[in-house]
DNA sequence: TTGCTAACTTAGAAAGCCCTCC
DNA sequence: GGAGGGCTTTCTAAGTTAGCAA
């Protein structure tokens, strides 16, 4: 079932959300008259079963929540210390009483407080150990429950009235319904990616001493930089080489033979080493420089402002629109957003319900007043003529002729050299973005609820101009000016603009190879070996807290398993109806994991299934450890399947924790440290010395490939995936009998060499055998390739080769096996990774 | 503490470009 | 020389995080 086929009305949605730690903008404007409500509604929740409002619902929520805390807080006051640790006298008795009984360490633990820190550490060391080496399930799990049971006093009141009034909820079971069929047949549901967490390399024999001092790692840079915290000392101006603009075009000149021999899977022939050396030297090495102080992010900012979209060229008149069969001459602005829709024809988007009700609902507001009068059924509207003459404008594009191409081409390098840079503190650099987005529909990913809608055209009275005062400012197009003028240096954009759909701010921003953005990139891989030091700190922490008698640092200290074992993204809350429903670790729902105690002859399996960033599903199945498996049977009892799972975390607080554990950790920097170290793992298991660059280089795929799918980067198998691994297939059967004559050949010249023994008969067999040896490299890097390819169907490796590896570990390599660094970054890559290319030697280390 | 949002990073899809092969 | 196909680049959506204000 197609993902459109999803009810399109977010209000219903939203009406059934339930989730006591959302925050909606509607709960704001609602909050004192809900509060008053609320009152009144606590009375009847028992025949609650109609709620329309999800913004009182889970206001509702919310306070409810807020009271619970109260009440346990409240309690906690009373009891002093003993309730502080979550235990009354009477528990206490019990568990006393359990201890006599002989009741584990697990038990003892829980009420931990009692031991030394020390104690603890080796206690749940020693836990873990038992728990794997055969203590008794049924006993564990009567352990578990009654651990449970104690830990929920005092919140379960609450829970239990919160979810007494849920069951009532007459349209949850549809959104369920909904939920499911998202689940299982969104358009970019993939299949299972069915890895579990062996590829994992969770502990590094390193020393675990936790740095938590950004100065620190300073030292462990090849070159010393100023502090985050340091005083601002002017930055040194180098002085920009004015060859390198016009060098530009030589460069590119210059690279065209090198990655055609890098492309060039049958040579492994040099690349150009001498001109890459010396395009090299050129660049200006901001890595060896000193940075500005924190929070100046340049001292002198000029550009030439945007590029906006060529203005809408009305269609001709041969082209015509219909509606219920009759032709339609529409009015030039309803024309334009009809183009949009015509120039979709052929994409899915077009059949999906949510996309064509936005997208009509859109148009109508840039319809005439007659044309609004009897154009009211989008199904009537006859779009093809449309379509197909842009198809033909598109086909008439490729066909041009060398000189006009070329011409095309010259405009673009223009613009390029015109608005593609800026001078940022005296350096040339190159800007990412200069074009502006040009209008049309909107494309959300998943089952978007705004999807279709109509993305309206930037104008410069929408514009911000970033630059410095002393600068020249941009000119605003003839006729226009710019919403506004700023000097803000604390900034890095150039210019930015708010877009109508979700009303966010996009911007221009600079290149990746930019200093501004390799700065922040090697600072972010500095923190992830930050990381590094005090992950096994971190990781005996997180272990400990899943014994709190605190319910949120339980949740808190199980999701943070979950992101560091699994590479989950954070998962901040998102307002319902406004974005496709995904979920990151602290947003995931009941309904989005299973729990098997016993699972394909595995214990304590937890199965995921959820919707993440750009609606990509996550699917996996992963044993845990039983106190993990035990807390999360605790977060799920008495919820309902969209239920927050972790009810009483959210991004905000883990982070705040995460700070105090280390400075500048956030949950992400577990995903860009467990990504780097799994390559620097992999790379040292896979690689072997004595294979050949192929070889190598296939190890090197693998190991990326690893990261990809621990970070869960899939992608849509390529539309011609099947043919070209045919095409491949093709080629090395055909080398396959190349090589069996080959080596016929040569059996037979070496039978002649033996019979005649002569010089021209022993050369014709050495030839011969150097033939065969050459077939034989060909065909095992034809081998090679399709094992590649065959294994890289669904899984990006670009995503996490540009923003979660440090490029420093595929430097390293690189060096250390004699592998050129081009057959692993192509030039962008290399451009955006000057830094680490630079600066790393082969003995690196993440 | 909560809500809001600016600023930035991360992400896959689509378009564009260029190489290989016939 | 042109068709096919793979790699690169562009595009822009969709995340995360920090910081501010009430």
């Amino acid at each position: 079932m197609s993902g459109d086929q999803l009810h399109n009305d977010s209000q219903i949605e939203a009406d059934f959300r339930v989730n006591d730690s959302h925050k909606h903008k509607k709960d704001k404007e609602h909050r004192h008259k809900e509060h008053k409500k609320d009152k009144d509604r606590e009375k009847t929740k028992h025949n609650n079963s109609e709620h329309k409002d999800s913004s009182e619902k889970k206001h509702r929520e919310k306070d409810k929540h807020k009271e619970s805390e109260k009440r346990r807080d409240g309690e906690k006051e009373k009891h002093g210390e003993k309730e502080k640790l979550g235990e009354k006298p009477a528990e206490k008795e019990k568990h006393v009483e359990k201890e006599k009984h002989g009741e584990k360490p697990a038990e003892k633990e829980k009420h931990g407080e009692k031991e030394k820190p020390g104690e603890k550490e080796k206690h749940g060391e020693k836990q873990a150990e038992k728990e794997k080496h055969g203590e008794k399930q049924a006993e564990k799990e009567k352990q578990g429950e009654k651990q449970a049971e104690k830990e929920k006093h005092g919140e379960k009141h609450g829970e239990k009235e919160k979810h007494g009034e849920k069951h009532k909820d007459k349209h949850r079971e549809k959104r369920k319904e909904e939920k499911n069929k998202s689940l299982g047949g969104s358009v970019k549901v993939k299949k299972e990616n069915g890895f579990s967490g062996a590829l994992r390399i969770k502990d590094e024999p390193e020393d675990n001493s936790c740095n938590i001092l950004p100065k620190e790692h300073a030292k462990t840079l090849k070159r010393s930089r100023v502090e985050e915290d340091s005083e601002f000392k002017p930055k040194k101006i180098k002085t920009e080489d004015v060859k390198k603009t016009k060098k530009r075009k030589q460069e590119e000149e210059d690279v065209k033979p090198k990655k055609s021999k890098s492309r060039n899977r049958g040579h492994e022939g040099d690349v150009k080493k001498k001109k890459g050396k010396k395009e090299e030297e050129e660049k200006w090495k901001w890595w060896e420089e000193e940075r500005h102080a924190d929070g100046v992010k340049w001292k002198f900012l000029e550009h030439k402002g945007p590029v906006f979209a060529p203005p809408y060229e009305p269609l001709p008149d041969n082209v015509k629109f219909y509606y219920d069969g009759k032709v339609v001459k529409l009015s030039p602005k309803a024309e334009e957003v009809a183009t949009f829709f015509a120039k979709m024809l052929d994409h899915e988007y077009t059949t999906k319900d949510i996309f064509r009700k936005n997208f009509f609902k859109d148009w109508k507001k840039e319809m005439s007043a007659e044309e609004r009068g009897f154009m009211t059924n989008l199904g009537k509207c006859d779009f093809n003529e449309l379509g197909q003459y842009f198809k033909a404008q598109s086909e008439a594009r490729k066909q041009m002729t060398k000189q006009d191409k070329l011409k095309i081409k010259e405009e673009n390098e223009r613009l390029l050299q015109v608005y593609g840079f800026c001078v940022m503190d005296n350096h040339k650099e190159r800007i990412a973005n200069f074009r502006i987005e040009p209008p049309g529909l909107f494309r959300g990913r998943g089952n978007h609820p705004k999807m279709g809608k109509l993305k309206r055209r930037i104008m410069p009275e929408n514009i911000i101009i970033n630059c410095s005062k002393d600068s020249k400012v941009p000119t605003a197009p003839a006729g226009h000016k710019w919403k506004e003028v700023r000097h803000d240096n604390k900034v890095t954009w150039l210019v930015s603009w708010t877009e109508n759909i979700q009303g966010s701010i996009k911007y221009i921003m600079l290149n990746p190879s930019s200093r501004i953005k390799g700065e922040k990139d090697w600072q972010k891989y500095e923190i992830a070996r930050r990381l590094k030091k005090c992950v096994d700190k971190i990781r005996n922490n997180y272990r400990e807290d899943w014994k709190s008698k605190e319910m949120k640092a339980r949740q808190r200290s199980v999701a943070l398993y979950f992101i560091d074992k699994l590479a989950l993204r954070a998962g901040n809350e998102k307002e319902e109806g406004e974005t496709a429903d995904t979920v990151g670790c602290c947003s995931l729902r009941v309904e989005h994991i299973k729990l098997h105690p016993e699972m394909d002859g595995l214990e304590f399996v937890v199965e995921f299934d959820f919707l993440g960033k750009d609606s990509i599903r996550y699917y996996n199945k992963v044993p845990v450890e039983k106190r993990v498996f035990k807390n999360l049977q605790l977060f799920m009892e008495n919820k309902q399947p969209e239920d927050d799972l972790f009810d009483r975390l959210n991004t905000s607080i883990l982070n705040k924790h995460l700070q105090d554990l280390m400075e500048g950790l956030t949950a992400k920097v577990f995903r860009t440290y467990n990504a780097s170290i799994t390559l620097q793992q992999q790379l040292k298991e896979l690689t072997s010395s004595d294979d050949n660059v192929p070889a190598k280089i296939l190890s090197y795929n693998r190991a990326n490939r690893a990261v990809a799918i621990l970070c869960n980067h899939q992608r849509a198998p390529p539309k011609t995936f099947e043919k070209s691994m045919m095409n491949l297939q093709t080629k090395i059967d055909a080398k396959k009998d190349q090589l069996g004559d080959a080596r016929r050949e040569l059996k037979s010249s070496k039978a002649d060499a033996k019979v005649r023994r002569d010089e021209r008969t022993r050369k014709l067999v050495e030839s011969k055998k150097k033939a065969v040896e050459r077939i034989e490299e060909q065909l095992m890097k034809l081998e090679v390739q399709a094992t590649d390819r065959e294994e890289n169907k669904q899984i990006a490796l670009g995503t996490s080769k540009l923003n979660y590896l440090d490029p420093r570990i595929s430097v390293a390599w690189c060096k250390k096996y004699g592998i050129p660094i081009e057959k692993i970054y192509n030039k962008t890559q290399r451009e955006k990774f000057a830094w680490a290319i630079d600066m790393a030697e082969d003995d690196y280390e993440f």
